[in-house]
DNA sequence: CGGTATCCGCGACGATACTG
DNA sequence: CAGTATCGTCGCGGATACCG
């Protein structure tokens, strides 16, 4: 693979997970399914405008899957697909070296 | 490791590569020492401004050395330390999702 | 050669109000 | 409950000029 190619898959993944709530929605997904309410109330930072923005994102990218009741009041329900759960290993090793790279910042 | 820990840590990862230019920086860096004029022919969409900035913060998470010459004309070398080397594992990670994920986007 | 300094546009992000 | 709509802010990154 040529150092373009390397590059640019390194910046597709960027894409996927890089955006600022991402790490952290993609991170309590882990635990299964939630509801929209659920995941708002689990991360009272975000606002709903930003929740519900990058939710669609990673819906589009195939990472997670939405489901919606039609029902009143309404029900909605987000889920790792399949290929979102593949990057549990990319999301993993990050975590890995980040953790170390705090500790050595804080000797 | 709890969810925040997990969390903040694939933050802080994000923190030191997910810089605009940095994984094209430390991509080039992984050929060897290169110097600035050199990363700058290599990287010719790239602003000096935004390559200074992105190298010190580089400099600054302790990924990259500077090793500068005092001399007329100015000469400067950019390496990855030996701490920067151990992002390699990382960003192939990142490279091989997303080389996957964007061969699934245009099937 | 390898930078700074300065100015500025634009898009990400936030706050608030409203709705099916 | 799970969103839109609208408006406002802020800082990243780009353009350009200058410097040791």
């Amino acid at each position: 693979m040529g150092d373009q190619d390397f590059k640019n898959s390194v910046e597709a993944t960027l894409k996927v997970i890089g955006g600022k709530w991402k790490p952290m929605i993609l991170c309590h997904l882990q635990e299964g399914t939630k509801r929209f309410g659920e995941l708002k109330r689990e991360m009272p930072e975000i606002t709903e405008k930003m929740l519900t923005e990058q939710l669609r994102e990673l819906e589009q990218d195939g990472i997670i899957h939405r489901k919606a009741y039609i029902q009143v009041p309404p029900k909605v329900e987000y889920s790792l697909t399949e290929y979102g759960k593949t990057l549990r290993e990319v999301l993993d090793v990050m975590s890995r070296w980040g953790s170390k790279h705090r500790m050595r910042r804080t000797e």
